[in-house]
RNA sequence: GUGGGUGUGGCGAAGUGGUUAACGCAUCGGAUUGUGAUUCCGACAUUCGUGGGUUCAAUCCCCAUCACUCACCCCA
């Protein structure tokens, strides 16, 4: 074959390879979220990559309506890969709500599909760690949401982090009570404004806020000025909002319980890298939350911005179902995250390196074979040389970062025993027993 | 979709209008056919993203195109 004919081995803009070191790291992310999911009563679920058209498309908007891999597949069905996880959850839910209990806490992990521009820690192919309960509108959903988060990040090497909380409903009753009698529909843009205060200043904010249709200058800076101010502890002042929606029957009750769900998140999570903030100006642009959002940054890693997100919504399966299920819940970028990790450095894993069986002779192999599973079967990870020559077998040893070679060749398979070298130290130890291997390793 | 940047081997990177395109890392082979990481030797780009133009001559200049990348938008 002619260098003309070979065909470029490249990848999709968008789509990643991981290296083994990448990959590891990546798994044990994985398994750290499983791990505390599990723990605190999370049961998994799968769902397909490819669904109808119709069931994901018109949910999010045009905008993200445009990012949709979608297809025409075989049978001529009109298909679409997974955008994120939670519409097709919602699908999951409706189509087997006989089957489930509620409230039931749900954790998935799977790879998502989104058609947009590349940019750092974005990419078209992703994976996202999603947790939901659903069933149950309550401060104790809100608080097991929240704290569940908290405990996973904080598990994970990524050093401190700001799990900033916002409440939709009391950010929508300060928006109707200050900017005054916005036109229908005027509120989404006034959220997505907010949404930028932390990014783009009080300033641009305030330009936004009072170029929608029916808002009030001085109401726009008032707004601002409450969701800027901070009380002693950095967050959103309460006693401010409290004074401005008192006699509100709905937000006091809202408020109420935001401060509930907020100290017990605290409480259960004293001692964690991470913090909680109450930060009203938390919008996030997705119009079918109806309680608490929010929004987690890495401190080591601001510019990749939000690595994990989520909030409350209380009828995501309307599409579906006439039954009313409100729910909480969000999810983790994986690979977002893993790219903060890498920018920080902090790409490890603990994985054990095997112990390494060179192969001295033709005559050893079965011997050096049974060896192996020997090490195996006592849970010992274990790898054989496959390469001709001794020294090339220790030169992969030393590359795959093994401690311990463990050497045989005809006259060990005889009399069965075998040499092993401390590959730190150089030191190599000769004619051991094959009987005390394992125990010899376990020391 | 809009704006900026960059394209030289697997990766990083030098380079110049003119005969063989530095170097480093990685990889492979050997020195050393029962012992690695060190050392030494050797191999590894008919070619500088692609197409066209200028020129006696282009990796280097010009045009186009594509790809990648960063930012905006949106979001994990």
């Amino acid at each position: 074959m002619t260098k003309k004919d070979r065909i470029q081995a490249a990848r999709l803009k968008g789509f990643r390879d991981y290296l083994p070191q990448l990959m590891a790291a990546r798994l044990e992310i994985m398994d750290t979220i499983r791990r505390e999911a599990a723990l605190a009563g999370f049961q998994t679920i799968g769902t397909p990559a490819l669904e109808y058209a119709t069931t994901l498309l018109g949910q999010g908007g045009d905008e993200t309506d445009k990012q949709v891999y979608r297809f025409t597949d075989h049978g001529d069905r009109d298909v679409a890969l997974r955008f994120d996880l939670t519409v097709p959850f919602a699908r999951f839910v409706a189509e087997h709500q006989n089957e489930l209990s509620f409230p039931f806490k749900k954790l998935q992990i799977g790879d998502v599909w989104r058609g947009e521009n590349t940019q750092k820690g974005r990419y078209r192919e992703f994976c996202q760690c999603d947790l939901d309960i659903i069933g149950a509108d309550s401060a104790a959903a809100d608080i097991e949401i929240l704290a569940t988060f908290q405990r996973i990040l904080a598990s994970i090497p990524c050093g401190p982090f700001t799990q900033a909380v916002g409440q939709r409903r009391l950010l929508s009753a300060l928006i109707r009570k200050l900017l005054g009698g916005l036109d229908e529909g005027a509120e989404t843009p006034a959220l997505i404004a907010i949404d930028k205060l932390a990014k783009i200043g009080p300033d641009n904010v305030h330009k936004l806020l009072t170029a929608i249709p029916g808002s009030d200058s001085g109401g726009a800076r008032a707004l601002i000025e409450l969701l800027v101010s901070k009380d002693s502890q950095g967050d959103t002042d309460m006693h401010i909002v409290a004074g401005e929606l008192a006699g509100d029957e709905s937000s006091e009750r809202e408020l109420k319980r935001l401060q509930v769900v907020l100290d017990a998140v605290r409480a259960s999570t004293v001692g964690s890298h991470g913090q909680v903030r109450l930060d009203l100006s938390v919008a996030r642009g997705l119009g079918y939350y109806t309680g608490i959002v929010f929004e987690t940054t890495l401190a080591g890693a601001p510019g990749i911005g939000s690595i994990s997100s989520g909030g409350r919504y209380n009828d995501l399966a309307g599409r579906f179902t006439s039954r009313e299920l409100p729910g909480v819940g969000g999810s983790i970028g994986l690979d977002r995250l893993l790219a903060a990790l890498e920018e920080m450095g902090q790409v490890t894993s603990s994985v054990a390196k095997p112990i390494f069986i060179a192969v001295a002779t033709d005559d050893a192999l079965s011997y050096a074979c049974e060896l192996v599973q020997t090490l195996r079967r006592a849970d010992i990870a274990a790898d054989i040389g496959m390469v001709p020559k001794l020294g090339n077998q220790f030169k992969h040893a030393d590359r795959l970062g093994c401690s311990f070679v463990v050497t045989v060749g005809g006259s060990e398979a005889a009399a069965r025993t075998y040499a092993i070298k401390d590959m730190q130290t150089g030191h190599e130890e000769r004619d051991l027993p094959a009987a005390g291997l394992v125990a010899r390793l376990r020391s």
